[in-house]
DNA sequence: TAAACCTTCAACCCTCACTTGAAGCTTGAG
DNA sequence: CTCAAGCTTCAAGTGAGGGTTGAAGGTTTA
């Protein structure tokens, strides 16, 4: 779904070179390198090709040898690097899959919910997002982002005098919305933050050498540890609050 | 198929007191290989030794250092087998897998990518466990659950004057023994505990009016948005725990 | 014509997921 | 008590997957 509205987006401007707009210009393996890095930052040059060597791709060439790439090709491209890189899936079984016509889930461009398993803890994109954005990509009124600033739960980064939000802040703010509908007001999620709070302070003390160690190794294995922990606890804390809700039906 | 036989093995047993109603001994790595060789032919004693250095069972041992694998380290060992050979995820991702309580999708019968949409909070199997009957199944040492109930993480029902623990206590012990290995002794979940305490009280407050209500359907639709608030909120516990340990990576 | 960009091909490299082998200890049936 | 079968650790090795690098050279476009 996603892609299909970039999609239009991208035939939006090419009506300007109107007569040929039908057929886009194909581009040469260096442009598709950089126009796919914003979404995936290991894509190289040497990798399209690795993956044509492989027989995931078969771009047309130029007189002289040059690959083209089309508009599809394109396309399938971001699907093979989707697929290696939010489902593990390897480059043996994307190719089948891709033979057998099946393309990526994009399925409600929301990253929550659907099986995202990339590391959380380190922030690949540095998108940042204003307080426009968010709201647009939220759906939340504004209202509500400033009285969950207000709250502590969410803090926003200040650069150059305007306040940017990051990916997480996104999140939040969604899911802050969601329980805006059943009634949970954004002071009643201060509980939330202090526990959360509580928490991180717990695993800190538990890692904190670690993830300040000189030793990069030593670093990488402690976030790799605090990954799993966060998510083991986020599980614990899950059972628990099932459990006290079991007593509370009955 | 092999999972639902023995659900219905355990609620069997749930009402006999004890004694030889099943053969359930813990195993050697060898017996556990030899069971295990008929759904995954690739399976070897080096490898099961090989997936515990990578963190991802840790099987009691016998005085002399013999590797005793528990009925739920077998589970545990075929879910990650099934994850590995069905899905194709590597062993870093299994481990963050197991480490949020996600499951192998066992259905099946759907072909719907989303989650079991099992209702949480009514509890459907009335299976009770005895202490035995929960270290075994758990890995736990004893001892850890008698901490776990005296920092009240799990409080259990008198029944003929022994305590029986339900699913959800269980699943609180396992997932409290995971954190044991990673150096979180039940002492520090009492900051779980209360937090879970306070957060179904929130919930409480804004529901338990229709909860209590006389009217069947009107409680039954406050279950429901219970369970759809209760998944909602722990998930904005997670994000805002991933912000807060966000923050001390760096 | 020159700079920027592209081509192939072989060799190299790193990580992951194990396997192998040596040397030695444990268990349980007889 | 003995002894074979089975288990232990640890270091080193293996092979596939997924690329990267560099040399030598051709193509495009300003």
């Amino acid at each position: 779904m996603a892609t299909r509205q970039r999609i239009q987006g991208d035939s939006d401007r090419g009506r300007l070179p109107d007569s040929l707009s039908r057929p886009r210009k194909a581009l040469t393996i260096g442009a598709v390198c950089k126009i796919l890095q914003s979404e995936f930052d290991d894509i190289s040059i040497s990798k399209i090709r690795y993956l044509e060597n492989q027989k995931l791709l078969t771009p047309r060439r130029t007189a002289g040898g040059y690959r083209l790439y089309s508009q599809s090709d394109v396309e399938r491209l971001r699907t093979i690097l989707r697929m290696q890189r939010d489902e593990f899936l390897p480059l043996r079984v994307i190719r089948q899959e891709l033979a057998a016509g099946r393309d990526v889930d994009l399925g409600g461009d929301r990253p929550t919910g659907s099986a995202v398993r990339r590391a959380i803890l380190v922030n690949s994109s540095n998108a940042y997002l204003t307080v426009d954005e968010l709201t647009e990509e939220t759906g939340a009124r504004e209202e509500l982002v400033h009285e969950l600033e207000e709250f502590g739960v969410i803090v926003p980064e200040k650069r150059d005098g305007a306040a940017v939000y990051d990916e997480t802040d996104r999140e939040i703010v969604r899911t802050a919305n969601e329980l805006a509908r059943f009634g949970v007001a954004a002071r009643n999620l201060r509980v939330f933050r202090s526990s959360a709070d509580r928490e991180a302070n717990l695993l800190e003390t538990l890692l904190g050498a670690s993830l300040r160690s000189r030793n990069p190794q030593r670093r990488k294995d402690a976030v790799e540890s605090l990954e799993n922990l966060a998510a083991t606890v986020s599980h614990l804390k899950h059972l628990l609050l099932i459990r006290d809700l079991r007593r509370l039906t009955g």
